[in-house]
RNA sequence: GUCCCCAUCGUCUAGCCGGCCCAGGACAACGGCCUUUCACGCCGUCGACAGGGGUUCAAAUCCCCUUGGGGACGCCA
């Protein structure tokens, strides 16, 4: 049984967006699953748009997501030589010629197939002039004109395209770099690519490639073609669907393993499964589907799903998570042990660590700095609502054991004792600690923040 | 224009080597329960096999056509 052995072939031109990480998820999860390997390859070949810092980015937001590589990622860039010794070779074996077509012929022999009525493509006006290199001239595949290019995909199942439909590509520049079709098939020749897991824009260029593998007497790959994610709308994903860079959900408080078991579900299933950690999908991956159509992207189940995971998460790894998010919100220094309260408290209502860290600002500022909504305030601090409160205020006051349960009896008491209905004092008590009426038990607010800050408060509310 | 691919609830999907499906799950929406509030959670409601032909005792499932959508046709990747 030989290994299994996968690639990630990004181009540095931009972040990681979505769709990318998705196929590189897909990648990365074949080959963990057989206990294979995982390459990653720069395809920088474009020197004008590629650049370092988006390497880096794409790098940074692969570690995120938890998708390690094997060995050092290759470099296109660097491998010019290899490419052009392959090229070379099919030069002398026949399988490529030199065409000494200039760029504007070549668009003329486009036109007039396109005024056929055929697929706009190459002539093959050099093919059996039996050119030699020169200036400005290419090196293209003596492609076949008879028979047709078919190949099993994983995901789409069998393709078939008439060789008559390609034309005889152009595998060396004018200027003597390699065509991408070229370096694409000479690297995963070379690094003993098993598997072609890729973006369904390539389909096309599959029958190609595999015409270049049979000149070069390679052995193929098996290739699959996922389906391309698209917006809410059905339409191409753009940045106005909410469909960013994989940095920017790290920013907006995801949490990794969310974002990969959305986008791994996004095109693929396992029965009715929903949630799925990281592990569970490498174990389970080669049992589920990968589906054949697009999906378009779904916020508010990406929202759930990363609230699922949030609740899976253990506290400490949330305290972790959260703290830059909490530090952005310009809080401080938080102690380790009500930063662990907070976290415990909001981690089954949060749907990301932004929002968590929002939650938890009403406990960290001064009772001075509290802000009222006015309307709960006129509400539920009325005349007889502000007795309770200041009776209670004096109850807490003499509280020597100020926690959760302490404060909850108190409560408690005060209701019976009074004959009073809890909402008759309820909604007071946490107008006047949380400042709206939404948010958390008021007790263990109470407890997180403590006694000093909790009767600055209700004395604040008192005042108003 | 030519070629390739795709087509089940609003969305993600199960089902797809035919009968167990008058189509199941999840998100969303809506209603209810829980609760001092908001969330969470729980329960329920709404909601789809694009259309037309075949094949078959039987089709969401197989075949063909139409329609719709996407992709590709570069000396970009």
């Amino acid at each position: 049984m030989s290994t299994v052995v996968t690639r990630f072939a990004p181009s540095p031109t931009g972040h990681l967006h979505i769709g990318g990480a998705r196929t590189a998820i897909f990648c990365w999860l074949l080959a963990r699953h057989h206990g294979g390997k995982f390459v990653l390859r720069i395809e920088d070949t474009d020197l004008e748009r590629s650049k370092q810092e988006y390497t880096d980015s794409i790098l940074a937001s692969m570690r995120w997501l938890g998708l390690d590589w094997d060995g050092e990622p290759e470099y296109q860039s660097k491998r010019f030589d290899r490419y052009n010794q392959y090229i070379d070779r099919l030069l002398e074996t026949g399988h490529a010629y030199w065409c000494s077509c200039s760029p504007e012929e070549v668009e003329h022999m486009r036109e007039e197939a396109r005024a056929r009525g055929e697929k706009p493509r190459y002539n093959g006006h050099c093919r059996d002039a039996g050119l030699g290199p020169g200036p400005g001239r290419v090196v293209r595949l003596k492609a076949p004109r008879e028979g047709q290019t078919v190949f099993n995909d994983m995901v789409k199942g069998l393709i078939s395209v008439d060789n008559s439909e390609l034309d005889d590509m152009v595998l060396r520049r004018a200027d003597g770099s390699p065509t991408y079709n070229m370096a694409v098939v000479v690297d995963d020749a070379e690094m003993g690519i098993t598997h072609v897991l890729r973006g369904d824009d390539h389909v096309n260029n599959t029958p190609k490639q595999i015409l270049i593998y049979q000149a070069l007497g390679k052995p193929l790959p098996v290739f699959g073609h996922v389906p391309m994610i698209l917006g809410p709308d059905k339409q191409k994903l753009s940045k106005r669907h909410g469909a960013k860079a994989v940095i920017e959900y790290q920013q907006d408080g995801l949490l990794p393993e969310a974002l990969v078991n959305y986008l791994v579900r996004l095109g693929w299933s396992h029965g009715d499964d929903e949630f799925f950690t990281l592990d569970e999908l490498k174990r389970v991956f080669p049992e589920g589907r990968l589906s054949s159509s697009a999906a378009a992207f779904d916020m508010d189940k990406l929202m759930w799903l990363n609230g699922q995971h949030m609740r899976h998460a253990s506290i400490e790894r949330l305290m972790d998570l959260v703290a830059p998010f909490v530090a952005a919100l310009g809080l401080g220094d938080i102690p380790k042990e009500r930063l662990k309260a907070m976290v415990e408290l909001l981690r089954e209502r949060a749907a990301n660590l932004k929002d968590m860290a929002r939650d938890m600002r009403f406990m960290l500022i001064a009772a001075s700095e509290l802000e009222y909504d006015q309307a709960a305030v006129a509400k539920h601090l009325a005349p007889e609502a502000r007795e309770h409160l200041a009776a209670l205020r004096s109850r807490f006051a003499a509280l020597a054991d100020f926690n959760r349960e302490t404060i909850h009896d108190v409560l408690q008491r005060y209701v019976q004792e009074t004959g009073i209905k809890f909402k008759a004092v309820g909604p007071a008590m946490r107008v006047a600690l949380v400042g709206t009426m939404s948010g958390p038990d008021i007790a263990a607010v109470m407890e997180i923040i403590g006694k000093n800050d909790s009767l600055d408060r209700i004395d604040r509310a008192l005042s108003l």
